[in-house]
DNA sequence: CACTCCCGCCAATTA
DNA sequence: TAATTGGCGGGAGTG
């Protein structure tokens, strides 16, 4: 249907005057209008096509999903999104009627009407930002160009940009294949990895972007010259794919894209000059830096930036230095992965190469992390991108096997994060209690499940070393969603082992296991991206889904501010874009998360942190029990990389079969409806002293879950894992009582109460981290008295695939997200700590935030978040309760 | 005037 | 050779 428009309008270039201006003319009074002289003049026919046009646009953005044709048939409606654009148009056309002539000039959109962002805007709001993993939307060129009125170069410039980021990719010729963010989230691990690899000397250390520009140069002259700077733009872009070479210039578009978020990526600030960002991407270039080139680089950017800005990814801003005001773009995208990257870094880096990997390349990579996953991941993804590669040839060859590898890398990450959070939470979790985590705790208590048989688990005795597990692990878990199934094969050997207890220790792991006593909180804001994404993917997502999990879990979903607040590290930036990102993605996600929240209503265990939250975790694990269908979706909610974990994850939680719901809290799922989804259990916390907060994705497959199950016991869980990447976010922090962390026999007999709580609360913004603990939680303990009505008693799975990582963002900001989160160690006083946590643990609390935020801020957002947190999401409330044990 | 960045020529690539 | 892609930079719109 719609092509016929097209074609009547104007086949190719035709259109290019401006449609509307035009259409109106023409339509209305053509001659008449004095005012719409030039390009009317142009443009030889008179269509009256133009408005259709607009109609058409603005239908389509009426219409993301469905894309086209009923659209169009509505056409006249405007729909909300493109209420401004079509609105304008939509007046115009019956002001043309009028004649007015001030109406044209009016309805005259004028440059800004005409601007790339908002183009990019329409052509983004005909698609869904997280399609179903099933249906792939192919995207024709023409008619979008038709539809948006506008000429098929500007179509290029979105696509390209989006295409760099992999929310597209090439499939034919004129045809493009709409991924959705779902991926959006490896890709931007990827980029950080590869932009660390490339800029990040420059930029870490001295993030300012004065210092980065020197660096820059540095680095230009010095090491970058040859290989570095190429090399890896190439890993992640070109050298993956095929290395096709570069076949014609290299697509500057793409990869300046690429770049130019790398830049974000890896400054500390956020925030990107235009000149910098020109000079960079000239250097790499090589090319001779005249002027000329120079601007021609920032109109680039210019044409980049505002695609980025559509995407939610960037805002313009102003920096003002000595100089005088210079524009700039911060990032105001999720930025999770950072920590990650950090630590992981090195293996990162390998990450980033992903695409290596399929190649064999990628030796590095797996060796830190593996391959399973990536594979798996490129498996699922490999539908769409396959098509590209091959199709595309060289130019778009790179792309998808960057994207797969990206994949594969997202889940190491997200390993990695999974640490950091562990690390957060310890630190969290001494202050708050006063515990010294050191013991062990940690990292004993993180078996990994994912990584069953793989070297890659770490164990990571100390809080640093956690990452680096993590991302160890991460390689052994990174299972791919798709595969699922698959991870679960290897990862069950490790399951078992983590059901033993035994894992407790195992380096490098990508997941933690906990003993099935103890007890997380994650919290944390997730971000929205994740959510989003995982949401939609069903199967697929699901491996997406486990982030987004994690996201949810909190009380993210409920509020979307929120999980701003959650993150720590959040208040640096994110207040607004972060917000702003929320929306997005919420508006985004298909589902909504379930955020349980759980107000405070199960104090339980405040009082007895120790056996509150034992019990609170009993029940949770339960849940997670229940839930083990879907629970090794934890993994799954990486999306792709834990699949392994998943397994695990599924495996420990698997334990419990039965479980009593007892109050925990709700859980909330989401995607319910698909099996892979990611599942989250959350638990909420129930003892005040730490509550702890478990979420668990359950996704994946059911069947390794009810393995699982029927082997363990109710309450023993033996462990759980979390994805790293999921909790990364979050900050959570968990444990138990630690008794013996080894304890491989978790399974209900601990006492709760022995675990001590610890609360974690978020800490760092980024950094996560992680768990313990061991003991199991006598599910007795707990038993219902806390927990929540709410539940229904096996509600225990929830599926939300999303879970929202509001958190990152915000937190990479913080300095001490970024850098690394703690070193948590201290946990020694068992016990004690649970009793008071609360007033201890605002203590802590606010000197974790500070060290995040930064400045003074920190508490008074922390503040807000605490206060609000609760109210709104579980997670926040996590973080509350760890920061001020409230209840 | 500086900042943005639209527009579309035209070359490189593909089909 | 025709069509598709997309680099590039003039120069217009905005503030």
């Amino acid at each position: 249907e719609n092509i016929f428009d097209r074609s009547r309008m104007a086949p190719k270039t035709p259109i290019k005057n401006e449609p509307i201006d035009l259409s109106k003319q023409k339509g209305c009074t053509p001659e008449r209008n004095p005012i719409t002289p030039v390009k009317i003049i142009d443009r030889p026919q008179p269509d009256p096509w133009t408005p259709t046009a607009n109609l058409k646009i603005l239908v389509s953005a009426a219409s993301p999903d469905m894309r086209d044709r009923e659209k169009k048939k509505e056409l006249f409606r405007p729909i909300e999104n493109s209420e401004q654009s079509d609105t304008p148009d939509s007046l115009q056309y019956d002001i043309v009627d009028d004649s007015t002539v001030d109406e044209f000039e009016k309805q005259r959109p004028s440059r800004k009407q005409k601007s790339l962002g908002l183009l990019c805007q329409k052509f983004l709001a005909r698609y869904p930002n997280y399609p179903l993993s099933t249906e792939k939307t192919t995207i024709s060129l023409d008619e979008v160009a038709s539809i948006l009125g506008v000429e098929r170069r500007r179509i290029y410039d979105i696509v390209n940009v989006l295409e760099s980021l992999h929310l597209v990719s090439r499939v034919a010729k004129n045809q493009y294949c709409w991924h959705g963010r779902h991926n959006l989230s490896q890709t931007l691990k990827m980029l950080q990895e590869a932009g660390e690899l490339q800029y990040g000397e420059l930029m870490t250390s001295q993030h300012k972007e004065q210092d980065l520009e020197y660096k820059f140069e540095k680095r230009k002259k010095e090491t970058i010259p040859d290989s570095q700077d190429r090399p890896l733009l190439d890993f992640s872009e070109q050298d993956c794919s095929s290395a096709s070479a570069n076949s014609r210039k290299d697509k500057s578009l793409r990869i300046m894209s690429q770049k130019f978020v790398m830049l974000f990526l890896v400054s500390k600030t956020k925030i990107v000059t235009l000149d910098i960002a020109a000079k960079i991407l000239i250097e790499e270039t090589q090319d001779t830096v005249d002027h000329s080139k120079f601007k021609t680089k920032v109109r680039r950017l210019y044409d980049i930036a505002n695609v980025l800005t559509s995407l939610g990814l960037i805002k313009k801003v102003h920096v003002t230095e000595e100089r005088g005001r210079k524009p700039a773009f911060k990032w105001i995208g999720p930025v999770e992965f950072p920590e990650k990257t950090d630590e992981l870094r090195g293996h990162s880096t390998t990450s980033d190469p992903l695409p290596g990997t399929q190649r064999g390349t990628c030796v590095q990579y797996q060796t830190s992390a593996t391959g399973k996953q990536r594979f798996t991941r490129h498996a699922s993804f490999n539908g769409a991108q396959p098509c590209e590669a091959t199709r595309r040839k060289v130019s778009s060859e790179p792309n998808s096997p960057h994207q797969e590898k990206q994949a594969s890398i997202v889940n190491s990450d997200e390993n990695s994060k999974m640490i950091n959070l562990a690390a957060v939470c310890r630190q969290k979790i001494e202050e708050d209690t006063g515990y010294v985590a050191k013991n062990s705790n940690i990292t004993l208590p993180l078996s990994l499940l994912p990584v069953p048989g793989d070297s890659d688990f770490c164990v990571n005795p100390l809080p640093q070393a956690v990452f680096p597990v993590v991302q160890a692990d991460v390689p052994s878990f990174s299972l791919p969603i798709g595969i699922s199934s698959q991870a679960s094969h290897p990862s069950t050997p490790a399951a078992s082992k983590a059901e033993n207890g035994k894992p407790t220790l195992v380096p490098n792991q990508p997941f933690l296991c906990f003993p099935s006593s103890s007890l997380f909180m994650l919290c944390g804001g997730l971000q929205e991206n994740n959510l989003s994404e995982l949401l939609p993917t069903a199967g697929d997502l699901g491996n997406r889904s486990a982030e987004a999990q994690a996201a949810v879990p909190p009380t993210g979903c409920q509020k979307r501010s929120s999980h701003k607040c959650s993150s720590p590290s959040a208040p640096v930036d994110d207040e607004e874009p972060a917000a702003k990102k929320q929306t997005l993605e919420h508006s985004f996600l298909p589902l909504s998360l379930i955020v349980p929240k759980k107000p405070s209503e199960s104090p339980k265990a405040e009082s007895s942190p120790g056996s509150g939250c034992s019990a609170a975790v009993h029940l949770e694990m339960d849940r997670f029990d229940l839930a083990s269908p879907a629970a090794p979706e934890a993994a799954n909610k990486e999306s792709v990389k834990p699949s392994d974990c998943q397994e695990q994850e599924k495996q420990s939680q698997n334990k419990d079969p039965d479980e009593p719901p007892p109050g925990n809290e709700p859980i909330s799922k989401e995607n319910a409806s698909q099996p892979f989804q990611p599942q989250y259990l959350y638990v909420q916390p129930t003892a005040g002293l730490s509550s702890f907060n478990f979420l668990f994705s359950a996704n994946q497959a059911p069947g390794a879950i009810s393995l699982a199950a029927n082997q363990m016991p109710s309450l023993s869980v033996p462990c759980v894992m979390v994805p790293s990447a999921a909790l990364a976010s979050f900050p959570l922090v968990c444990s138990p009582s630690f008794t013996s962390p080894l304890a491989p026999a978790p399974d209900s007999s601990f006492s709760a109460a022995a675990s001590t709580n610890f609360s974690m609360s978020s800490l760092a913004p980024t950094t996560p981290v992680f768990i313990s603990t061991t003991a199991v939680v006598t599910p007795k303990v707990s038993p219902a008295p806390s927990v929540d009505p709410q539940q229904p008693p096996h509600p225990a799975l929830h599926l939300s695939p999303v879970l929202t990582r509001s958190c990152s963002g915000v937190k990479l900001d913080s300095p001490v997200c970024m850098g690394h989160p703690v070193t948590l160690l201290k946990l020694q006083q068992p016990t004690s700590a649970p009793l008071t946590p609360k007033s201890i643990r605002p203590a802590h609390h606010e000197a974790f935030f500070k060290t995040p935020g930064s400045l003074g801020d920190p508490v008074a957002w922390k503040k807000h978040e605490g206060n609000q947190t609760r109210n709104a999401s579980s997670v926040q409330r996590r973080l509350e309760i760890s920061s001020t044990s409230p209840d």
